[in-house]
DNA sequence: CTCTCCAGTCGAAGCGCTTCGACTGTCTGG
DNA sequence: CCAGACAGTCGAAGCGCTTCGACTGGAGAG
């Protein structure tokens, strides 16, 4: 291993000054940075992190809790978690990937051994456990997802209520008159994460606003459990000409149900989802979708954790206004 | 920040007692340990992480470089990530997030700056451009995937040969004669990744064996890119009654456009699936698949690197064995 | 022409931990 | 009863880096 002393005495100048190059925190002259640049190439230096983390109490880590949970469309978990790692390396940190499994501890054991500068939190509950330890540790730390009390915090998380008013608007626009929501698994709810019900808070008030009548389910995904779910639905409300689905595995059940009793999509029924991207381009009907913008909630959440490192900034909650894009899945509704 | 020193006084010991008790490298009196335990759990005191690196020569941290490919199937490099960063986490480790984007520049850094013990690569590449800078480096480390020489470096992988074959077998045992293969996208083959032109060796080596005639295509996957592929395949084989995928995103509109088509399943063709256990279980029709054992694969890495990190076991290439479990997507033949 | 100031450099003091060698007593075997 | 072994503890020397204060020489101000 190269050391900060051996490409000093290469280039003949103190260890300092190196250091100096390096941080850039006090000038140097042309001459020597060149120098000292070149001895570095040369020797292949590379600084060790933990030297450097002793001496300066920074590690340039970010930690990236992400959830366990099975019932999470793990697709954006993932895109979420590549954003945070590029993003973070274009500001020189890197990413510690730690899982839900540990829980609180890990907080603890993350503040408390210095081994990261920051965290960030992914799948937040709106009465989440780690809240308390964050708050007492002071340690810098952004949530992607949006608890129940966000003083003292910062948040960066997709606006869902205005998701679920949007897709409720569109709907309304066309002229539906009922609209059935196939929602996140039971356990999401039971859990109170704050995404499904601020969605539903948006899908409600703005039914209330347009007179659309608006009947909620909960529904596991894959295909029995949206079987099931559906018929209720179409068993309850025969009339229903609209869905708003949130649940990336029940996307592609519908549509097959749908096809299956004859009920054409955009003709008969209009569908409108709440996914990324590429499910709704890539399902067999390209979907009229409000996206989840998984890489920009990553982005930004790396941005405002980097900006408290820095000093700059403080605690912030940030909402992604959503963006609906008309596909094929939805027209005007059918005349009786 | 509590240190070591402050809990030493605490308890009235040396610091260097206190380092013994963490590290148990020498024996301690049980007065003492408990002594000194007791401090520690009063002071709320944990280790810094950069002092102990620096001091050791050891991060335990362990690298994972996920690639950022689009083309491959998300939750399986998701669910082995997950899987590789739990147990890391119960020999001591934590895992330390790497995306592809970097480059082979990530090895240099992650070994030149000492920030991890050793490193797990994903995807690996049959001639992988990492595979160099890891052999020069002496960098600790253990890859996911086969390449093409595997002189000096540890691998752990699903024996696709062995899970090709068996596909075939199953199927000719059905008494099938013309199966066709629904494979990865293009680029995927174009890269020469290991897995896929394995799996098509033992494909072709076991259709040989049994006399079966076979056809392969690459496929994008997606609803149109399938029924391009699927057409064409029907189009040059008519009487193909099996089909083996390999593609996550080719399975549903596989099976819808059977369906469409009036093909039922397994009566007249059976669907074999190398792919995760969930979607296997979760399509339309329960499908008999060769299951991708991602879990086990992060766990065997981690447990292979841990071994080497400890100076035990050296390198070796674990092939996991494939199994093959039978749903409801394939059955006899139909007779002509 | 002197005084001040600043860019540019160096030396040294840690940062909090691990680990080696050394020391002290206690126990065992001969 | 003594030599040797060994469990148990301590002090001190780093690990490789950052950073503070101090020093130097030359430029600009008065």
């Amino acid at each position: 291993m190269v050391t900060l002393a051996e490409v000093a005495q290469h280039a003949g100048v103190s260890a300092s000054t190196v250091s100096y190059v390096l941080s850039g925190k006090r000038s140097i002259s042309a001459t020597t940075r060149q120098r000292v640049e070149r001895s570095i190439r040369e020797l292949g230096y590379h600084p060790n992190a933990g030297a450097r983390a002793l001496a300066s109490n920074r590690s340039n880590i970010i930690a990236l809790m992400v959830p366990l949970r099975t019932d999470m469309y793990v697709p954006v978990m993932m895109e979420i978690a590549i954003a945070v790692a590029t993003t973070a390396r274009t500001h020189g940190y890197d990413v510690l990937l730690l899982t839900g499994e540990e829980g609180p501890d890990a907080v603890r054991r993350v503040a408390g051994s210095g081994l990261a500068d920051g965290m960030i939190l992914m799948d937040v509950e709106l009465d989440d456990e780690r809240l308390p330890l964050l708050r007492e540790s002071a340690q810098p730390a952004v949530l992607i997802g949006l608890p129940a009390d966000t003083t003292g915090l910062t948040c960066v998380d997709l606006d869902f209520k205005a998701t679920g008013a949007l897709c409720v608007k569109h709907l309304a626009g066309l002229g539906h008159r009922d609209v059935a929501v196939i929602g996140e698994a039971p356990a999401v709810y039971e859990r109170h994460t704050g995404f499904a019900e601020r969605t539903l808070d948006g899908l409600r008030s703005a039914a209330r606003e347009t007179g659309l009548r608006l009947l909620h389910r909960p529904c596991e995904g894959g295909y029995d459990a949206t079987a099931v779910t559906v018929a209720r639905i179409l068993d309850e409300r025969p009339d229903t000409t609209g869905f708003v689905v949130q649940n990336e595995a029940a996307v592609e059940p519908l549509l097959a149900l749908l096809r299956q009793q004859g009920r054409a999509v955009p003709e008969d029924v209009s569908v409108v989802a709440v996914c990324p991207e590429q499910v709704a381009v890539q399902a067999s009907v390209r979907l009229t979708s409000v996206s989840l913008p998984a890489q920009e909630m990553g982005r930004h959440a790396v941005e405002q954790l980097v900006a408290k490192l820095d000093g700059r900034g403080g605690d912030e909650v940030v909402l992604l206004p959503p963006a609906l894009t008309v596909r094929a899945s939805s027209g005007p509704a059918p005349v009786r």
